[in-house]
DNA sequence: TGCAATAGATAACAACTGTTATGCTACGGT
DNA sequence: ACCGTAGCATAACAGTTGTTATCTATTGCA
């Protein structure tokens, strides 16, 4: 059982070519945060989660906010990758903006689960400034992805030359935050095709 | 000392005709919430920020979830009472709606505070379904009445018949609570003015 | 004046928290 | 064969939590 596959996390330094039992203890934090809530997320459930005890918990991780941030870091990880894909396989147009936006809405139970748990602890980094400033540092991350395709496509000639990536990235990524959240609280208002629509409608406006 | 002003809110069944000492301690509540984390908003942290013991909290509350249900239901009473004072002062345009869209912005201090508390609480929702449920019946309030603004201002030819108020009335919310939360992570890509100027630029393309 | 309800203080309760130390087991290198 | 370390279990620790019961003081009303 010596999987070796490298994990390129932020917090790999440390000499572990295992597969690093930490993304299976942060797999089972997020289904704890999932189904029973963050206040309700303590060390012993997340052992329970994981059918171990707490000692695996506190031999991979130092504090119980390391283990916090390294689930919150996991969260920034899926979306970039997940964004990454996409541009990779699809052409340059406006449509594969579009397709990495919904990136960010909870089409399928996974992107649910990510949205739930972002949202999980951005409430929680109230009150708590390096979880926030974890939330700041991801939100550059990723932001940073928006404003390089709108870059792309401003090159590409398929948007106007007046828009500004910087300025419309933040917009689009607010959009799409705003209507994952909405999706959340289950105001059912607007349906998946609805959403994906809304983002769309702003995209096309840029062209 | 005996004041006796109304206070209209939705759990004043009981009978009370002073002030309702209710609201002040969920007010040191909003400041602890703020300040400290919800997680670390003890019975204890709240008397004490208000000056008194625990013995006030539990005389006026039965549960602190139904402590915790009120100070979230205070934040949708000031933004509905933000957005209707609006209504009534400005004349039926636009720009009426944009400024009532922009009550959910943290463009003062009291906002900022307001929106704090807000994803303070959705966060905690998470894996909660009676706060979620609170979450959902604000929002489904606050929806109502800028789709009656979005109604109002297609009966006065303010905007495009062809609009569907529920859906762009949803889209607005949408996008300015991702705004206010990325304002709230202090990504500051956006200035309040740049943010001002997204809605507004929303708002009139439904012109 | 006297009774009853309200407002609040105080303290004790059990449950739960993160942290830490210690013990046990199995494997990898020498 | 030996030893050190990684991986994990276990248990004890002190602190904090919400809840509850009990007690005191004040106020409104008859």
């Amino acid at each position: 059982m010596l999987r070796c596959q490298g994990s390129e996390s932020e917090a790999s330094i440390c000499p572990m070519s295992q597969p690093d039992r930490r993304y299976e203890v942060a797999a089972a934090a997020w289904r704890v945060i999932v189904r029973e809530g963050l206040d309700r997320t303590s060390l012993r459930a997340i052992a329970h989660e994981l059918g171990c005890t707490t000692g695996v918990v506190t031999h991979h991780f130092r504090d119980k906010q390391a283990l916090m941030l390294f689930a919150l870091d996991q969260v920034t990880q899926r979306l970039t990758t997940g964004m990454a894909v996409l541009q990779r396989e699809k052409m340059l147009e406006r449509e594969r903006l579009v397709a990495m936006l919904l990136t960010f809405l909870p089409q399928d139970t996974e992107r649910q689960e990510i949205l739930r748990v972002w949202v999980a602890f951005l409430g929680h980094a109230i009150g708590h400034p390096a979880l926030m400033a974890a939330h700041q540092r991801s939100a550059a991350q990723l932001r940073a992805v928006v404003i390089d395709e709108l870059r792309a496509l401003q090159q590409a000639q398929q948007i106007r030359p007046a828009v500004n990536p910087a300025v419309e990235a933040n917009v689009l990524l607010a959009l799409v935050n705003g209507l994952g959240i909405d999706a959340l609280i289950q105001a059912q208002c607007l349906d998946s095709q609805q959403q994906a629509q809304a983002i769309r409608q702003y995209v096309e406006s840029l062209r």
